[in-house]
RNA sequence: GCGGACGUGGUGGAACCGGUAGACACACAGGACUUAAAAUCCUGAGACGGUAACGUCGUGAGGGUUCGAGUCCCUCCGUCCGCACCA
């Protein structure tokens, strides 16, 4: 009597009912279990979810399921990134409130979220934009700013004059706001900044202990802190050719080796010394001034050539009273790397070689490659920037490059210009302090007032949270703050005088920052609960995208440090690192189409028929033919989308869960195809009816277990614990597409067995029955928990513990080992597992084609690697 | 320009520490069941030659190390990613 298929939607609604109603996945911290706090990066409620969160959700979830199984009191929690211009961009363009849109959202994703059966503990959920959140980051921000880690200052920004707002670099496109299309300005503000840079050398130096985070990123993240080694040099500079009150100019340089190739120095176009010099050269300010308007965009400074302009300063070469170098104001320094200002060396730097060519400065060989002589040795217009012998430089003649840094950097520390030493060596970084401050409504106010009097006063604790204020109004571009009529006139809780609020808001990585120490603890009282933190963190496993490989992670390393300076968090580890262990999956794709007249198309608008170079699409509406295009990341703007509320009404969330883990590697990129769901879904009615059968013909366990097998159950046995071994170690190294493909070989296994009698099948088919629904168990929860229903267990799964393998099953008496004849495979042979190498040689020599291939030779050699080859050398 | 990753059948991909390349899946072809379709089941399949046994070739290209290389080393080609006047 065949059942009849799984009906996946309804029994999904069913289990996750149950799980619910059992608050099973709740976690509370005081257990004698080993914690397991596994983190998929939170959502921004864009409105609903997309296929790049059911692959990361269901990724974390798997590994998730698989770790409570293995005993470990896990943490597994879900909130909000619920800050961000999307939803005040909502706010103007369909005037609905940036805080009703977003809950709408929230909703709306909660829903579709549990529609997936992720085994999360919902009482934790957290959104940032909540008062009860962003009151505690106020908190967090006072402390920082009380302990120097928060700042003011004035600095460049990217000002869109249409949109009255900061822009990031990002979203500058070739010198335009990416929204209004106006050209961008370069503006001084005052803003708030995060003193990242004070952890610049820790960040660096812990990469390494990183050991559970791709290479990729760490890498990523060191060349972003970008740390560099050099000296500062002072220069003196010539009285008569110096503005009032220059007398010398300090450069940064990481090879004081090169000094004696100098020809000349630079400096930045708002550097204090060219500001000073062009307000008596109008020629020298209109060139400040073009430099300044080239610097907003990032393939502009590409393009641009390297220019100066001689400002008619003089300075005096170290070394050399005599020896008069100009100073330029150049459009290729950079004003906040080093001090703004350099020694150039034209023939050990390119750049300085171009502009020297330019300018006709000498340019003067002071490192001798390897193998070259100093009278022969031609630079042939390249600069040579590797290692060498010193030439050309006086005293450093001979020396090695290192040496001669060496030289150079005692010299100059022991040489005093103005009292001071001359050259100091120094550590740069090319991390910049992170900039916080938004001109926007819809995020995290800071809690500051500003005071004619007292100037910059923190609001005090018993005033927070400052929230936002409900009235504002969306219709004209600019900060709602700002122009909010009375949000933020107050008094000055130091003097009781008028003033105004900060109008400021905080950038969105600042909550996420911290979100996943607040799930530790996400109703304490206090930002942060102590103990809860130091419970649960570090994050024993961090899912997500690699594109915040830089900023998220690098925000979240800095404040995971930050607070524990600000004693709000400590490590029970010797360690100040947020997440052990990081995981980057890769994206969603999918086909795109477009209609005849260059419109996208939706996948569900289209028909695909025929195969191969015969594929072709025809859009449905029409009757017309499509054209296909590129496979390409899940997008809106490509239309390429597939609605994960579609598919898991269609299939069942398990068939989504399965398709996202199987064939591709996580951490690679996946294309969604109609096929490969299907095909997922085929599976899903395969296990249904496998456990069919075996309830069929074995309707009940033998209560007892059998004392011996017979070669079929024995088969089966080994197959099932085999594939129980290796799913967990593929689960563990989440390597779901490896889980995967031993499971459907389990279960191919298990299918073939089935119709042989013999005594010891039912026994094992019940066994293999069991714990192929055990394996399945943190893929597709919900089947699994149906099976296991249905095989009579009334327990839940997810409560179930992993077994263990037996290890007598795990290892074969005989096994299959290669036969190679020079290397070359000819045969192979089934020898006993503890065969040694003597009867494995007398083995492999006697059979028919070893002594064919060897063609009457005698063999020179004979090479056994123990259950694996032997190789016949001859 | 600098740094990095990757390159395996028609496709996605497996292959522990250098030890039987192509597991598993998708797609495909043939067959069974069916009035038919769907579903399901069975069979086949890297390429070339051969009825077959089997042989030769084969992991982007070329070279090297080794008894043995997809895996290690060198050179090159291609694709993707990150950074980029960083002194």
């Amino acid at each position: 009597m065949p059942t009849e298929r799984y009906n996946a939607p309804d029994r999904e609604r069913h289990w996750q009912h149950v799980w619910e109603k059992d608050q099973i996945f709740q976690a509370s911290e005081d257990q004698e279990q080993p914690k397991c706090y596994v983190l998929e990066m939170f959502p921004y409620p864009s409105g609903r979810i997309h296929m790049g969160h059911v692959r990361n959700y269901a990724m974390g979830d798997v590994f998730a399921r698989y770790k409570r199984a293995k005993g470990f009191n896990v943490l597994h929690p879900m909130g909000w990134d619920a800050f961000g211009m999307p939803a005040e961009n909502a706010a103007m363009e369909r005037k609905v409130h940036p805080g009703k849109w977003t809950y709408a959202n929230i909703d709306t994703m909660r829903s579709q979220l549990k529609s997936m059966g992720l085994s999360l503990d919902w009482s934790r959920e957290i959104a940032t934009c909540s008062p009860t959140y962003y009151r505690h980051q106020q908190k967090l921000f006072l402390d920082l700013l009380k302990k120097g880690l928060a700042y003011r200052k004035s600095s460049k920004v990217n000002w869109d004059p249409v949109d009255q707002t900061v822009l990031a670099n990002e979203q500058v496109i070739d010198g335009r706001g990416w929204r209004s299309g106006a050209l961008v300005e370069q503006r001084e503000l005052t803003q708030w900044f995060f003193k990242i840079t004070d952890y610049a050398e820790e960040l660096l130096d812990d990469l390494g202990t990183l050991v559970n985070w791709p290479e990729k990123v760490r890498l990523m993240q060191a060349n972003w802190i970008g740390r560099s080694e050099g000296m500062l040099i002072r220069w003196a500079l010539e009285k008569e050719t110096a503005p009032k009150g220059f007398t010398e100019l300090e450069v940064y340089t990481t090879r004081p080796d090169t000094l004696f190739g100098a020809s000349f120095l630079a400096v930045a176009a708002d550097h204090p010394l060219a500001k000073a010099a062009a307000e008596k050269n109008p020629d020298l300010a209109a060139f400040c001034e073009e430099c300044r308007r080239l610097g907003t965009s990032v393939a502009d400074i590409e393009a641009a050539e390297k220019r100066g302009f001689d400002t008619g300063v003089r300075a005096a070469h170290p070394f050399d009273k005599n020896w008069q170098l100009p100073v330029y104001v150049a459009n290729f320094i950079l004003m906040d790397y080093g001090t703004g200002a350099i020694f150039g060396c034209p023939s050990g730097d390119q750049r300085d070689m171009d502009f020297a060519r330019r300018y006709d400065l000498p340019i003067v060989p002071v490192i001798l490659p390897p193998g070259e002589a100093a009278e022969t040795f031609d630079l042939k217009g390249k600069a040579y920037v590797e290692d060498g012998t010193m030439i050309n430089s006086r005293f450093l003649d001979g020396l090695t490059t290192k040496a001669a840094f060496e030289e150079i950097a005692s010299r100059l520390e022991k040489q005093k210009l103005a009292d001071r030493p001359q050259g100091t060596r120094k550590v740069n970084f090319r991390l910049r302090d992170w900039g916080i401050s938004r001109q926007r409504y819809w995020g995290c106010p800071i809690p500051i007032i500003h005071c004619e009097k007292c100037g910059v006063v923190a609001v005090p604790e018993k005033d927070l949270p400052v929230t936002l204020p409900e009235d504002a109004t969306f219709d004209k571009p600019g900060n709602p703050l700002e122009r909010h009529p009375t949000w933020k006139h107050v008094t000055c809780p130091t003097c009781g005088e008028a003033a105004t609020r900060e109008t400021d808001t905080m950038d969105t990585f600042v909550d996420s920052s911290w979100y996943y120490v607040r799930f530790t603890a996400p109703e304490a009282e206090t930002p942060v609960d102590m103990n809860a933190a130091s419970y649960w963190l570090p994050v024993d496993q961090y899912i997500g995208g690699i594109e915040h490989a830089i900023l998220h992670l690098l925000y979240s390393r800095f404040f995971a440090r930050a607070l524990c300076d600000t004693n709000h968090l400590t490590f029970a580890t010797n360690t100040r690192e947020p997440f052990a262990a990081l995981f980057t999956q890769g994206m969603v794709t999918h086909e795109t189409y477009n209609s005849q007249d260059g419109f996208w198309l939706l996948p569900n608008d289209v028909r695909v028929e025929g195969e191969g170079a015969g594929r072709r699409a025809i859009e449905i509406a029409t009757g017309r033919p499509a054209i296909i295009g590129a496979t390409e990341k899940m997008s809106k703007s490509k239309k390429n989308l597939v609605d994960p509320d579609d598919i898991i009404a269609h299939y069942g969330a398990d068939c989504a869960r399965w398709f996202m883990l199987s064939d591709s590697p996580p951490e690679r990129d996946v294309i969604w195809t109609e096929a490969g769901v299907s095909g997922a879904g085929r599976f899903i009615q395969r296990v249904w009816r496998l456990i069919d059968e075996i309830l069929e013909a074995y309707p009940q366990k033998p209560s007892k277990k059998p004392e011996t097998f017979g070669p079929d159950a024995l088969e089966l046995r080994k197959a099932a614990h085999r594939a129980l071994d290796s799913v967990g170690k593929a689960i563990e190294a989440l390597r779901f597409n490896v889980a995967v493909a031993n499971i459907h070989e389990f279960s191919n296994v298990l299918q073939a067995i089935l119709s042989r009698n013999e005594a010891s099948v039912p026994w094992a088919a019940h066994e293999a029955a069991a714990l192929l629904v055990t394996m399945i168990g943190p893929m597709m929860p919900h089947l699994a928990e149906e099976c296991w229903a249905r095989l009579g267990y009334n327990t839940l799964l997810a409560n179930e513990p992993w077994p263990v393998a037996e290890p007598d099953l795990l290892v074969d008496d005989q096994v299959t080992i290669a036969v190679q004849v020079n290397g070359k495979r000819r045969d192979e042979l089934v020898v006993s597992r503890t065969a040694n190498r003597e009867e494995v040689e007398a083995a492999a020599l006697k059979l028919g084609s070893v002594v064919r291939a060897l063609e009457g030779r005698a063999p020179k050699k004979v090479i056994v690697v123990p259950q694996r080859i032997v190789n016949v050398v001859g």
